[in-house]
DNA sequence: AGCTATTAATAAAT
DNA sequence: TATTTATTAATAGCT
């Protein structure tokens, strides 16, 4: 049907073969929007170019979805088989995955011990040790950043107060009463002493 | 096409309907073909007949089922069934767990702390000390089970070997060589002394 | 299921 | 890329 017959063979002029898929291709989807209504069938038709272009039908009062959970059902073929296996497959891995992290938490808060070893508690400990001294440094830190900061507020104060004096003393008081200076409220929350204490207390005297 | 044009509605005669659905049918697959051959496209086609019967086309070299995959990918509809949403849905839900989880396991060994406000960190510090005392607690239970069998076993030991003598120096030694006697066996294997060891030696004197 | 008159699709040209 | 047209292919109605 055209000027000549042509070999069914995949074309290799590529200008021409992307005509002739542009014209067959909406020949098909005509042909198929046409059994669908003809015949009352239902059909899905899915279409790559070879430069990887979609183009699809489906006939009207369905979905490609539905007809391909029918196709299922109706072929015993499973589409999403592969894709179901790797998603179960991950499942399982993260849940395992999950059960051990749970399992660890909970013996690094003391819980479920029961079953352990003294070398596997001795282990744990040793984590909770590690932890804490880690802890204590940042804490540490945390403090000294504080203390730091609060002398230079101090600083910072006692020098306002000596001039805020100086400013009154040179004349008007208004100032001093009205003014607002957070920082003086922070370092009032500050505890002067930090807490120290020694990381396993049970154990120091038992033997 | 045909002995006399036709209308693109539904066909009523029912004879007439199963006839053009078998024969256009047969027309789009074989199109489906062609253009799969002429123009190097994937083609995937699903035709189920008005009374349900399932016909379909796959282009050679691939399958419907990695069509179909393409196809989401493409076009970003989804067409697998909500099996599938439930699986994606239960993968993020763990995961966001498991996300939980790693960050607080990593928080009890002291590690990435450096985001956390003081307060927090104490929080931690306090899991810490309170998983410290339950697992010394542990370990104290092992160690005073470990001490109540080391002395039954001294006990039993001193009984046996007192026992031992008693019947030695009570007369016939042939019932000591020749006679078979399980619990002399047993107390013959036995350790004079029971080793002695404390179960955590390095937190003994740590502060 | 085949046949064939007729329409529809389309290859090549424009 | 879209239109035209000569030709082939598909198929409706018949047998």
């Amino acid at each position: 049907m055209g000027r000549g017959k042509i070999e069914i063979k995949r074309i290799e002029n590529s200008t021409n073969r992307q005509v002739t898929f542009s014209k067959r291709r909406n020949g098909i989807i005509k042909k198929a929007r046409e059994i669908s209504v003809l015949c009352d069938a239902e059909v899905g038709v899915v279409i790559f170019s070879s430069a990887g272009k979609l183009y699809d039908f489906c006939s009207p009062k369905t979905s490609l979805s539905k007809i391909l959970e029918k196709y299922q059902t109706n072929s015993g073929k499973i589409l999403w088989d592969e894709k179901h296996k790797s998603l179960s497959a991950e499942i399982d891995r993260i849940k395992k995955e999950n059960d051990t992290m749970q399992i660890e938490l909970r013996h690094l808060k003391g819980e479920d011990l029961n079953s352990l070893q003294p070398k596997e508690l001795i282990m744990i400990e040793e984590a909770l040790d590690n932890g804490l001294t880690n802890l204590n440094e940042k804490l540490m830190e945390h403090w000294e950043l504080h203390v730091r900061n609060n002398k230079m507020l101090e600083d910072e104060n006692r020098l306002l107060t000596f001039k805020a004096q100086d400013i009154a003393l040179a004349g008007s008081m208004r100032d001093l009463e009205l003014g607002y200076h957070p920082d003086r409220d922070f370092a009032a929350q500050m505890p002067i002493t930090f807490r120290v204490q020694p990381s396993h207390p049970n154990l120091q005297d038992n033997n």
